[in-house]
This record gives C-alpha cells, structure tokens and sequence, in this order.
RNA sequence: GGGUGUAUAGCUCAGUUGGUUAGAGCGCUACGUUCACAUCGUAGAGGUCAUAGGUUCGAGUCCUAUUACACCCACCA
C-alpha cells in the first residue's frame, strides 16, 4: 500500500503515528537494503559498531549513531548503495557477568549439562549462585542476549537509523568464530602469536587474565607501612623500607635503591633480613628506585606491580608466587624451592597466618603481626594512591604466572602507526590519540581468556605418558574445519576416546579476548553480506567513540595489515560522549543515565536526531534537553509550514502539474530560487567535508526564513492563485523535504509523501540529493531583490511593534533610501510588499541612496476609544 | 611528568582563508497575533571573545607564555 492512502495531512502533528508509519514503509520498500549487484565504486560501506547488548542502552549510543547515519544517508542520497550491516557484541565477559546476575548462575566445568535447565530471572538475587555446568552457562548466554538484541533493535528502529536489518551478525556466531579462528591461525602461521608462561595482569573475581586496553587506574585508599629490615651480620643497623602492600613479604626476592643514594651505597651487596619470615635477600642497585621517593629504599616482591614484574624479569631472581588465581594466599610450605628461609619454623608459623586468606585479609593480619614483633616502625600513614583494575572488575589487578596465548604487537608498532596515517581521521587530531597510545604499548596483546562465553582457541595439546599436556607442541586446527571447539571436536590424527588418556589429547578450554573477534568486523560483515557482493576491505568508513581508540580502532587496524596487508577502512569517524549537567561522563553506577525512550516521546525521533546532529564530530557534549526541544519545534513547523503550502498548492490547477519549475516568473520568487540555490550549495560543501553540523545549520536557517519571511510575502499572491508563487513553493516544499531528510527522516518522508502534486510511492530517502540543475532556468541574476526586501519588511515590522500595534495596522507612508539598481529591483516587488505590510495606496516612496534601509513609517494607527 | 582537546551572552553552542557596530537557540522583558503553527511573530536587555604579551594598518581568528577544565598515558616502594 502506498504511503499517502494510509494518513491525512489535515491533523494536527503526530510524531508517534508518522515514525510507526514511517517504519513500516521503509521495511516494506526496503529502503536501506544494500545492492549487492552495485560495483564496488558505487558502494559505500560501513563498518558498523555492534554494541555490547548486555549494556544499558544510553543517550550516548544515539549521539554516535546518529552522527553516523546523517552522513551515510547522505552517501546514499549521493547515489551510492550503502552497505550499512548491523551487528551485536554478545560474547565476553559481559555477558557472563549479566547471566550471572540475572538468572544467578554460576559456570562451573566441571558439573555435567542438564538438558532439563531452564534459566530463569531472578530479582533479588541474595541466594548463592546455582552452579550450572560450561554448556548450559552458554546456553543462557545465548538466551539471554537474544532479548537484549531486541532491545537495542527497537530502539535504533525507532530512531530511524538507516541499518539493512537483513544484514546481521553476532559477534558468538558461527562466521564470527570461524573468521576469529582463521584470523589467529594465520598469526600463528606468520609468527606473531606464542604461547607464553610468564607472569600476566589477573582479575582475581572473573579469574581470567586481562590485557593492557583494558585496564583502568582507580584512586584507592591505601597505608604506607615502615618495615624494619635487618642487615645480615651488622646487627646494630637496620632499614626502614615503605610499603603500601607488606602482605608480599614473603614474595620479596630482594631489596634495591638507587645507585648514587649515599645512605644505602654501604649495604649493596650484603644481605637483609625479611622481618617474620627472616628471608635473606640481596640488596642491590637499581635504577628504577628513586631517591626522594618513601625512604628510598624499597623491597621487590614477586609481583606486586608492573615494576617489580620488569625488575624480576632482568634480574634472574627466582619466582616467589603466592597469589593464587583466586586472589588468596596460596598454601606455600616455606624451606621448599624458592621459599627459603633462615628460621624455618617460625617462617611456616608466620605463613601459615595467612594461607588461605585473600589478599586485603592477610594484609591484615601480617601488620598485626608486624606490630606485635615491633617491626613495623610506626602507625601505618593514610595514603591515597593509584591502583591498576580491569575495567569491568572491582578487585585490583594481581600479577599471576601463567601460560596465555600473545600476539607480538611490540615489534611492529612503527607500522601500526603508518597505517593510521593511511586512514582519515575525523576530527583529525584523533588520530593523535591513536598513535599516543600505539606508542605507549609495553605489553603484548594478550588474547587469551579463562572463560566460558566466546571464541575458543582452534588448537588441541598432545599428552605425555604421563597424561601432561605438552605446551610447545600445539596441534592447530586445519583452516578447512572452522570453527571448532576443541572441549568438543577432535584434532585430525586422534580419536574421541584419546581425550585426556596418557599420549592422547587435551583441548584448549580458554577463549579469545571479545577484541580479537571485534577486530575482524569488517570480514564478518563481508561473511553476512549477500553472496556475489563487491566489498572488500578497506571499507569507507567506521564510526566509535573515542573511549575504544586504544582497542577496536588499534586491534583492528593492526588484524587488517597482519591478516590482510590492508588497512581496514578509509576514514575513521570519532564521537564524543554525552556529559550530564555537570560534566561528568553518564554511568550507570551514577544514576545521572538518560533513557533514550522516554526523550523520543517528549521530543520526537526527529528532535533527538536533531540534538544529536547539532553536535560536531570528536567533541564531549553536554546532554542539553533545550537543544531536542528546538529540534522538535523545528519538525512541528516543517510538519505545519508544509501543511499549510499544500492547502494552497491543493486549490491551484498547477497541483497536476509535475513539472512545475518553469511557472516560477516572478522577480521575487526568482530570487528565492536563487536563495534556495545558494542554501542547497552551502550544505552540499559542508557534506562533502563531513561537516554534518554546519549543513543542518545552512538548511534550517533558510527554512525558518522561510517560514518567517518568504512564506509571509508570497502567501497573498498565492492565496489569489499565482502560478509563480505556487510553483515557487512547491520547489520549496520538495526542496526541504530532501534537505532535511538525512537529519530528520521522519518528518521528511511524511512531507514527502503527502504532497498533493506528486504520487509519490518511493521514499524521499530513495531519492538523490538535490542538484542545482534542477531549477536552474529560473534562477535569475536578480537575486538581490529577496536580501534587499527583507530589511524593508523587517522595517516596517519594527516601526509596528515599537508602537505596540498590531502587524496588520496599514501604513500611510514609507520612505525606502537604495541605489538606483536595488529600486529597480524592489519595484518588482511591490505588490507583494504592498500585501506582507498592509501598505495604503500611495503610501511608497522611493529616493535613491547609498544603502538599502526605509525610513519614515507611518502608521495608521487605530483611534483610542 | 608527557600527550590531546576546550575556554565567546545567565545556559548550550556557531564564528569559514585575520577585515566594517561579535551571532543563533534557550531563558528573561515588552508588545502583538491566535482561520499553517498543543502556537507563532516582532523587538529589547545581556559579551573588555580565560589572562598577559607579541605580529599586523587591523586579531575572537595567527605566535608565545600563563591559568582553569576535560580526556588519554606514565608514576604508582
């Protein structure tokens, strides 16, 4: 069914009934389906950010994809077919966090799958977490994102972004994992991905190990503890050492301080004594101590920073690990390996304290015992300071030995950043940002993960004799079997029996970290374009926020020329975040967050869109509820001033005519042309540059002069039925509904679509973007004559309003100062200046002058009763 | 400490390659309309363009320094 049989535009303005109508007629006409048979230099293609659906959806999303779909709205206007995929970021730990917490579950492998579990949401989940086995966990993973989908799915339908809804991935997928596999297997192939034992940031609630874009430093309450340590045979000196963490004293592997501290030269190369647990360590010099810093001297621990980790690995000191991956104290029996001790008895006595106990616990307890021996030299001072956390984790990062797969990014950072120089930036310093945070990388990329819901490792372990799995020999999955999932298939050359038995196999159970897939977006979306398409990467453009510049811009720009010698898109489009009131970021945990919902009943898809468009590309902005209130009353005059024009344009005979454009004649409507000319030219540049703001800025100050001033002056004339003054408007009317149609879709379709001089059955957003050609055999080379109107208008206007009088008062005399040529001009005019003024007969004068202004208004003012 | 931005009316922001009395919307005040307009229109008040220097015939616009704020990174004994 045609659009226009389904409403009528004598109602008032209905954003909710034109947006659902709208909907419908764009899925119905396929709208934004891309055209797979386009040739790749008629295509524009986006890579589309999938959002984390187990997120809130906030104000922030809208902003970014709205910026986003103005400009590709354009792109297609401009002709192209656009490949504008959608897909949804479902795997990671998110996701496992939300299933935790909403069906409260917990995945533990080593239960077996119940085929009768159903998930079910628990509200206040204050029981213990049931504990459900890795297949059913997934399960509910998979449940439980299908609905979130939704949600975001009927809000970016209900914000009109021009996405192909047929055109959909997830990030869990099939194609996903099997393009995540195949991208690790050619790293793997190429050298730059090794399977490493080495100590590796951990959360310690998730258990997983984390990689360096995804920590966050947090300011944490903290004690500087002065620790005596005593100095093996000068029993009468000790050192003072500051530590904000002394439950690590029985991981200290050594003592440093700087080389030219005088105070501690003396000592380099003796022996101090570990207060409780009595461990001799060296005291050595080292750079990385600072003089001026706590007492300048300090002890290394194994781990309990980055630092002591850069230290331990140059020094050749052995490994003391006591965290375990459960962030508790690990049953260490001290006098065994590296654990030695001068009184061993007392050591196992102090140790055995604080086994068990997680971290802050034992931290505890060790001081209490420091104090009650008397080395701790004085009261523990308050300190505020920075510790390093995951992102999405609440308990500081500990440093834990472990095996995790890493890709080699270090050694090629030089080409990370020259690829980022290919790529068009917008704004352009944001690719600063990039290339600062390419630089600072000091740790490989840590791709693996020790959880459940994601992309499992392609590779299998072979089992000795003894049943040990041998790491340096991983079986790799051959590319034809992706995906695969190693807990479940079986490597080629083994059979299932052989799992786990002595020489037999083991899968890997970690999976990828959620980047390692979202690095490959560009290729999944290729998976899930139609077949026969003509992508390929690079793709035109991908849009983000500038928060994940350090992860997907980076992981992807780095997967695309290590996978495919390419970098993966042309320009890369930044967008800021939204600030509440007081410029803070909106977070969740604030409760400062926006639901975008309630704003688009208040103010309308269109007035949102509008916001959101009126804020430039890379710039924070304030969330500003005035600006969505200027949008919607901006759609409410187009719905109106377009209501308005068609009762005109319905009562003229020219309302058959299609090609209405050589019936505008007169001088003044000819200088309007020329105006809207100037306007569509103006917005087109702004376009071109990616300057969205200004272009919605050149179109809607014309339309509301528009509105104010053109519609005022021609609306006699045309109410008497000129054909050039109802030919002009309905160019005006078309004109609009194009221009506004990338900011605001819904209101320009509706217009679109009601106009009563043309059957319309395609979309205004099927439609090209206006050409100047169009109209160009009545623009005339008068057009001063609009610009030196307006002032006359506005003259006359102000005299009325300074007496306090009604604009319909008739005016007896104006004196209109111009030169001769303007005079000419306002000639031509001048009916239409007699109407819009309510000018008596006789009552204009002309006297020519430098400048265009009027003077010496009289009115006919009302008599006073 | 390093990097990247930002600083213009009470609020949110425009100000293109330096060029005459610095703009818009919101808010405020006054008046007028209510037969396109759950309104709309017209006008008014309100800014030493963060500060200090400099370049120039001329600077909100270019240069230098300073200050404040935001984000990223480093430091984290």
């Amino acid at each position: 069914m045609a659009y226009k049989e389904k409403r009528s535009f004598d109602d008032k303005y209905q954003p909710a009934d034109i947006e659902a109508r709208c909907q419908a007629f764009w899925d119905e006409q396929k709208v934004y389906a891309y055209n797979p048979d386009a040739p790749a230099e008629a295509t524009y293609s986006v890579d589309t950010p999938p959002p984390t659906v187990s997120g809130s959806l906030h104000i922030g999303h809208i902003m970014g994809y709205t910026q986003a779909d103005v400009k590709i709205r354009y792109q297609r206007m401009c002709g192209k077919s656009v490949f504008n995929p959608i897909g949804w970021d479902d795997n990671g730990l998110p996701t496992e966090r939300r299933v935790q917490n909403y069906y409260n579950i917990a995945c533990n492998p080593h239960v077996p799958y119940d085929k009768n579990f159903v998930p079910v949401h628990v509200e206040n989940n204050k029981e213990p977490r049931k504990e459900v086995s890795r297949q059913n966990f997934i399960e509910a993973c998979h449940m439980l994102t299908k609905e979130d989908e939704k949600v975001f799915e009927n809000m970016f339908r209900r914000m009109g972004f021009s996405l192909d809804w047929d055109i959909q991935y997830t990030t869990i997928g099939k194609d996903s994992i099997r393009i995540s596999q195949a991208s690790f297997l050619d790293l793997v192939k190429k050298g730059m991905v090794s399977s490493v034992e080495a100590p590796t940031m951990w959360d310690v609630d998730f258990q997983s190990a984390i990689a360096q874009a995804e920590i966050e430093d947090r300011e944490v309450d903290g004690f500087f503890h002065d620790l005596r340590f005593n100095i093996q045979g000068e029993p009468d000196k000790f050192l003072t050492i500051a530590t904000t963490r002394p439950e690590f004293l029985p991981a200290c592997i050594a003592v440093v301080a700087h080389p030219d501290d005088e105070r501690y030269q003396p000592y380099f190369g003796k022996t101090a004594i570990v207060p409780l647990f009595n461990i001799p360590v060296p005291i050595l010099a080292s750079e990385h101590a600072e003089k001026d810093k706590g007492t300048g001297i300090l002890m290394v621990c194994t781990f309990g920073d980055a630092a002591d980790v850069a230290w331990w690995k140059q020094s050749h000191l052995p490994v003391k690990q006591i965290i375990g991956r459960d962030g508790r104290l690990m049953p260490i029996v001290y006098g065994e390996g590296a654990f030695v001790s001068l009184d061993v008895p007392k050591a196992r006595a102090c140790y055995d304290q604080i086994a068990g106990l997680p971290v802050k616990k034992a931290r505890a307890k060790l001081v209490e015992m420091l104090q009650e021996s008397g080395d701790l030299l004085s009261q523990p001072r308050p300190i505020k300071h920075m510790v390093k956390f995951y992102e999405k984790g609440s308990q500081p990062l500990e440093f834990v030995s472990s095996r995790q797969w890493f890709v080699d990014i270090l050694s090629h950072k030089q080409k990370w950043i020259e690829r980022g120089q290919e790529i068009q930036w917008f704004p352009p310093y944001m690719r600063s940002r990039y290339e600062a945070w390419v630089n600072g990388l000091n740790q490989n990329w840590c791709i693996s993960r020790q959880r459940f819901f994601g992309v499992p490792f392609p590779v299998w372990y072979p089992l000795d004799a003894q049943g040990n799995p041998n790491y340096d020999a991983p079986i790799f999955a051959d590319e034809a079997r992706l995906p695969v999932d190693p807990t479940v298939d079986t490597p080629t050359g083994y059979t299932e029996s052989q799992r786990g038995q002595p020489n037999g196999f083991v899968g890997d159970t970690d999976i990828m970290d959620t980047w390692a897939t979202s690095s490959v977006t560009p290729q999944i979306a290729m998976a899930a374009a139609p077949k026969g398409s003509h992508l390929s990467m690079p793709f035109d453009m991908r849009y983000m926020g500038h928060d994940i510049i350090r992860t997907w811009a980076f992981y992807t720009i780095m997967k695309a020329d290590a996978n495919a010698g390419t970098i993966p898109w042309k320009q890369a489009h930044v967008n800021g975040f939204v600030l509440d009131p007081d410029r803070k970021k909106m977070s969740k945990s604030k409760g400062n967050v926006i639901t975008p919902i309630a704003l688009v009943e208040t103010y309308s898809a269109d007035g949102v869109r509008y916001w959101a468009a009126r804020n430039k590309l890379g710039i924070d902005t304030l969330f500003e509820e005035t600006v969505m209130g200027q949008g919607k009353k901006l759609v409410m005059k187009m719905y109106n001033a377009s209501k308005f024009v068609m009762n005109i344009v319905s009562a003229s005979p020219l309302a058959q005519q299609a090609d209405y454009v050589p019936y505008i004649k007169e001088p003044l409507d000819k200088a309007w042309a020329c105006k809207l000319a100037q306007t569509l030219a103006g917005a087109t540049v702004a376009f071109q540059n990616s300057d969205y703001a200004a272009a919605l800025e050149a179109v809607e100050m014309r339309f509301w002069d528009f509105c104010d001033n053109y519609l005022e002056i021609v609306k006699a004339r045309a109410y008497a039925g000129d054909t050039s003054a109802v030919a002009s408007l309905m160019l005006t009317i078309d004109l609009f509904a194009k221009l506004f149609a990338p900011f605001c879709p819904f209101i320009a379709e509706e217009v679109y679509q009601a106009r009563c001089w043309a059957n319309a059955t395609d979309s205004v957003h099927a439609q090209r973007w206006p050409q100047v050609e169009e109209w160009a055999s009545v623009i005339s080379e008068n057009a001063d004559l609009y610009d030196a109107l307006t002032p006359v208008v506005a003259e006359i206007r102000k005299t009325k309003t300074m007496a306090n009088t009604s604009q319909k008062t008739p005016v007896k005399n104006v004196r209109i100062l111009a030169p001769a040529k303007q005079i000419e001009l306002l000639k031509q005019a001048e009916q239409d200046l007699v109407n819009v003024g309510s000018l008596l007969p006789g009552a204009l004068h002309y006297e020519e002058a430098d400048t265009i202004m009027a003077d010496q208004v009289e009115l006919e003012l009302p008599k006073k009763e």
